[in-house]
DNA sequence: GCAAAAGTGTTTACAGTACACCCATGG
DNA sequence: CCATGGGTGTACTGTAAACACTTTTGC
């Protein structure tokens, strides 16, 4: 009984991270190029063993951390991966993860430049192959995410603190890859009150500038609770 | 450096399975009699550890069936629970499912009726302690299907093949703990076209009976592909 | 004929949609 | 003065919401 018990004790864990960044443009993530077999010179996500003692919350914190150098970013479970042959080396359970971060605020620790930690745009790397299982933790961290961004304002986390109405639509075009319409965009947005205009324009861009707001979470939080209902819908199209 | 990737490998993985049913009144959760320590004689969620050949989703379904002797019933993966902990006797992950199950198909199967799996009320459980963290879990899950209920047909897997819309708006509103307006509701459903109207009717009952439906699976998936949105929200209220 | 649940329509209000032109700046 | 993207309003349409009475059966 006891052996048998231990022999259930066989398994490791890892924590795969799906890091998304916006750049203005296109919604991206943060690969690593592999240095060691099995899958040798593959891209992959950025991924660890889970610790004897860690919390599995707290491996996914580390595995950021430990590249980015960011602490308290979003950070959210996905999924757990565990086919018996998904990992060539023995019996490896991966948890995906994936995080919002302001690609502005981040720089690749110079331990992981060596490793050539790269932002690729995330619909060109849905065309080539990951190493592992990769592809499918991305895919599902993509669906994920695309069904929260339109329910909570998790947008916000992949901008600067301070953005014009253009980049905010840009960005939800981008993860929902739908486009929306200008003006029905910004009449719902600017309706639920949640952004703070900060009285500040864009400088030295060669067309009129845009105005900046930033995102109040205070706000929201009190709003949420008087019955907001956050929702980006992309019925709001156009050709 | 082989010794330290080795010293990964000592972790066990359980599946725990938040199995629902619906006896027409209330949303209903099985739980087992504990009878081993740690948490001796009390009530946990039907779980087993991951064998080592066997893939995750395999042992999910191997727990609800060697319990119920049911297969393919809805099954999701819902979160994984990794406290370092949260398991007295080792490092032990568990993977949380949940299933919706037809209760009237359903009979315990007789190894299991020692440990004293019944049936409770969802709305009890949750006044009351669980084994480990199944408190979490169960709430976890509970949160899930709430979501998914309302974006997804899965509601029908809880009901019986033929049940009346009364039935379904019962389900409903035991699921999302929301009042739903009879008129509204019915509105709403058969709009959608995806029910198969039976031509049968309750017998036997001391009122006027209602119809049978069926879900009608097929029409269904067509008419997703024709963009019909399956939304049943609870701000059709009522006092 | 009474109790109990099934079944049925209309009106109102709000939110989603479509759509085109003027404005401010840099070069 | 031209190119570029920023910014604005209105009319229409469809769906959600509120709401009360009649019907059918068993006893």
């Amino acid at each position: 009984m006891t052996t048998d018990f231990n022999s259930f004790f066989q398994f490791a864990i890892t924590v795969d991270n799906v890091i998304f960044g916006f750049d203005g443009q296109d919604l991206k993530v943060l690969l690593m190029k592999r240095g060691e077999i099995p899958y040798m010179d593959d891209w992959a996500l950025p991924g660890h063993f889970v610790k004897q003692e860690e919390d599995l919350t707290s491996a996914a914190g580390r595995i950021l951390e430990e590249l980015t150098g960011l602490k308290s970013v979003y950070l959210e479970q996905v999924k757990t991966f565990g086919k018996a042959s998904r990992h060539p080396m023995g019996r490896v359970m991966t948890v995906a993860y994936y995080s919002l971060i302001n690609i502005n605020d981040f720089e690749i620790k110079p331990a992981f430049i060596a490793k050539k930690a790269t932002w690729f745009k995330v619909s060109d790397v849905l065309k080539t192959p990951l190493a592992f299982d990769h592809k499918d933790i991305l895919i599902a961290c993509i669906d994920r995410l695309k069904v929260k961004v339109k329910t909570q304002p998790i947008g916000f986390e992949l901008l600067p603190n301070k953005f014009t109405l253009t980049e905010l639509k840009q960005l939800y075009e981008s993860v929902l890859q739908h486009q929306l319409d200008k003006r029905n965009f910004r009449k719902k947005i600017l309706s639920m009150k949640i952004l703070i205009d900060l009285q500040e324009s864009q400088e030295g861009v060669a067309h009129r500038p845009a105005k900046l707001y930033s995102f109040d979470s205070e706000r929201y939080n009190r709003l949420i609770e008087d019955g907001l209902h956050f929702d980006i819908s992309y019925p709001a199209m156009q050709a």
